[in-house]
DNA sequence: ACGTTGAAACTTTTT
DNA sequence: GTTTCAACGT
């Protein structure tokens, strides 16, 4: 792109934030306004035509997927020249610390905690105070850390403030578990943020030398950032100010992780010279969408209250759908899908929902229809319990002081250490104030050992294992080589073999995708220790497909994003909003602008489905709902009940009005969705069912079908036999037999 | 020491 | 429907 053709097809608008390179700029940006065009653009108008030095340039995202899509347009916008900095936030900090962390005299080489290792070492604390889990869970134990650190408030400022004993035994929890952080030589994500800006803060070197790298700081999804994040920032644009941020509002989805909204009120008071940009034309959504969402997010008192508007068409009304349950609900929505692609086969589509809990069964039910879809977010490879395993054997070998990853290895795989020698071990380690293998060593050679025999052997293979291991790591050996001595030494591998069971062949395969990705790491010339921060700071299932035409995700997960057509399922108060948000006003407006978001992520075609009735927890009763309360603040006019009961009977009352209208939104007669109480459609792979034909079953495997009773198809009860779980009789719609043939 | 079993609790959202 | 955890048996 030359350098004018890069303002070409601007708005005025865009092209002032483009143009406005020095000094702070504010840039509200409403949804589908052009935003990351304008941060993407800006980028590459600075190397284009201020000739800034590429790696003079920091934007940092929220997201990896967000860092790795920004990169790439920009990537496209510069033509060959190497692209600045996009990071993560998070990833940004590691960076940062790795370089110059021993200014203030922290170690470079520290471990990153996430998540579940932050939860393990506040249990083990919590239970080494005494604490029941019940009572105190850890999960809240966590979220109050987190906050607190935020806040800026440290253990004591906590324990000062404590107004209950809960709150006391919280402050001691946290105490304990900086102590144990440091300890490990560990820093989890809170920390890393907190330890950065404490080194811009404290090392007037470290400050000046970034400020002086980094001439043009970006920050985008402003308004997701927290008071960390915001203080960082401010220190690494003290001398030039040339900091945009990019963000809207409405938006905000992430208060609960400390995301606040002074930042974006804070700004012009902090950055008196400010320019503030509004970029209100939406350009993505049709208006009736466009209508719908503004009128649901304008229920919002905390608002500032901007207008979006766009040139577009009213384009089709908004669907709503309202099944009889569940599965009703999620066979619908493939249908539709089914019925969209067959009508446009390059269209992008995308079902979302509150909680990753919900995909099931739209995987079901689209698996059921043969459509190819992916799903963001939930389980990542990095959080499955083999891989944790093996890079938990790592990080021990990376960091011995490591005591969380110790304890997940030392009795993984079993190796004949039990309970009674881990409480030993635990509480020489909590005597003798040392990491975990520290105090193994000082029980194995304290004369005489007052370690059983049995034990001692079993400490002392563990041992030789672990030295050995870190004998290599300090050695720099690859990752690759490490993973196969745990894995020959453990007899990790075997094990699971000799299980034999799906589960196991998948841990199997997950285990040969670990070895790949540390090939692929010592391919990109990467340590051990870079290896690692890899795996924490990286969710490798968070780039998506786009030859897959239907992506499933949370509405978290799609911020950002978007797609011709949006299912926003599950609509029913306490599922969305969901139910923990329902006392508190503040959250409530929260779940109403995640409402926002995802209704703004449809470009022609929005459902809104819900089900009258549904199972909690997949199993037990079908409960009657409540339609969400966002539902009802979309305008009626916008909408068009989709449901075959409402259908029938508008079309009875006005049947011409109703034609060419359903033809227009694609929901035309001849491909009516499946009616209210009708089964849903027979699976095509199980049209053939007689006895003798080789079925396979989801959870049953293979079997042999012995008997199929009379009855129209799909509603037939069959009898399978299935080697290992005998006979079973089950309702061929239900069953989602898929016929092997014979 | 360690696997099995059954009950009970459980679901926000993510770097 | 899934995960977690205590109790039990080998």
């Amino acid at each position: 792109m030359t350098a004018s053709a890069l303002l070409a097809d601007l708005n005025p608008r865009q092209r002032e934030a483009v143009e406005h390179t020095e000094g702070p700029l504010l840039v509200l940006a409403g949804a589908g306004s052009g935003k990351t065009r304008v941060i993407t653009r800006r980028i590459a108008y600075l190397i284009r035509a201020r000739q800034v030095p590429a790696r003079a340039i920091l934007a940092m995202t929220f997201t990896n997927k967000a860092a790795g899509e920004m990169q790439e347009r920009v990537a496209a916008a510069i033509g060959g020249q190497a692209p600045p900095a996009i990071s993560t936030f998070h990833a940004f900090c590691v960076r940062a610390l790795r370089a110059d962390y021993a200014a203030v005299g922290g170690r470079r080489d520290f471990v990153i905690y996430a998540e579940d290792e932050q939860l393990a070492l506040i249990k083990a604390i919590a239970k080494q105070l005494g604490i029941d889990d019940k009572q105190l869970p850890p999960r809240a134990v966590l979220a109050r850390i987190s906050r607190a650190k935020n806040e800026g408030r440290g253990p004591e400022a906590m324990l000062e403030k404590a107004a209950d004993p809960r709150s006391e035994r919280v402050a001691v929890i946290y105490e304990r578990y900086q102590k144990a952080l440091a300890q490990a030589n560990a820093l989890d994500f809170d920390d890393l943020l907190l330890e950065t800006e404490r080194m811009l803060r404290q090392s007037p070197e470290v400050a000046e030398r970034l400020n002086e790298r980094y001439q043009y700081v970006h920050v985008d999804e402003y308004q997701d950032t927290n008071r960390p994040q915001y203080q960082l920032m401010k220190q690494l644009t003290a001398q030039r100010r040339n900091l945009c941020v990019v963000g809207d509002e409405d938006q905000s989805i992430y208060s609960w992780r400390g995301a606040d909204l002074r930042n974006i009120l804070d700004f012009e008071r902090d950055f008196p010279a400010a320019r503030v940009v509004r970029l209100e034309q939406n350009y993505r959504s049709t208006r009736n969408i466009l209508d719908a969402a503004s009128a649901v997010v304008a229920n919002n008192v905390e608002r500032k209250g901007k207008t979006l508007w766009t040139e577009a068409d009213a384009g089709a009304a908004v669907g709503h759908y309202l099944a009889p349950d569940g599965e009703n609900e999620a066979l619908w929505v493939a249908d539709a899908l089914r019925r969209q692609l067959a009508r446009e086969p390059r269209s992008q589509a995308a079902i979302l929902y509150r909680t990753n809990a919900q995909s099931r069964p739209f995987e079901e039910a689209l698996r059921r229809y043969d459509l190819r879809y992916k799903v963001v977010g939930g389980f990542s490879f990095y959080e499955r319990a083999e891989i944790k395993d093996l890079l938990a054997y790592l990080k021990a070998a990376a960091n011995p002081a490591d005591s969380v990853a110790v304890l997940r290895i030392i009795t993984t795989p079993p190796r004949g250490i039990g309970r009674a020698t881990l409480d030993l071990l635990e509480r020489e380690a909590a005597a003798a104030g040392a990491p975990l293998l520290a105090a193994l060593a000082r029980l194995l050679d304290a004369q005489p050992t007052p370690l059983p025999p049995r034990a001692a052997a079993a400490l002392a293979d563990f041992r030789e294992l672990m030295d050995e291991l870190q004998r290599l790591a300090a050695a720099n050996a690859r990752p690759r080589e490490l993973l196969r001595l745990v894995l020959e030494r453990t007899g990790y591998a075997r094990l699971l073999e000799r299980e034999d069971t799906p589960e196991a062949e998948a841990r199997l395969e997950n285990l040969g995708e670990l070895l790949n990705a540390a090939a692929d790491s010592a391919e990109r010339g990467e340590s051990l220790a870079e290896f690692l921060d890899h795996a924490a700071l990286v969710n490798e299932q968070d780039d998506y497909d786009a030859e897959i035409p239907i992506t499933l995700m949370t509405l978290h997960a799609a911020k950002g994003l978007e797609f011709s057509t949006v299912f926003l399922v599950g609509m029913e108060d306490g599922l969305f909003p969901h139910a923990r948000t329902l006392a508190s006003p503040r959250e409530l407006e929260e779940e109403r602008r995640l409402c926002y978001v995802g209704m703004t992520r449809a470009r022609e075609r929005l459902v809104l489905t819900r089900a009258a009735y549904r199972r909690r927890y997949g199993a037990g009763s079908l409960e009657a709902t409540l339609p969400s309360r966002f539902l009802r603040e979309v305008p009626s006019a916008l909408i068009e009940d989709l449901s075959p009961r409402a259908a029938a009977e508008a079309a009875e009352a006005e049947p011409a009005a109703r034609g060419p209208r359903y033809v227009r939104q694609g929901y035309s007669q001849e491909a009516a969705p499946p009616a209210w109480h009708a089964a849903p459609p027979p699976s095509r792979a199980a049209a053939g069912l007689r006895p003798g034909v080789r079925v396979r079953h989801q959870r049953f495997g293979a079997g042999t079908v012995l008997r199929v009773e009379e009855g129209e198809a799909g509603d037939r009860k069959i009898t399978v036999s299935f080697p290992g779980y005998g006979l079973k009789k089950m309702l061929e719609r239900y069953a989602g037999l898929e016929t092997l043939g014979g």
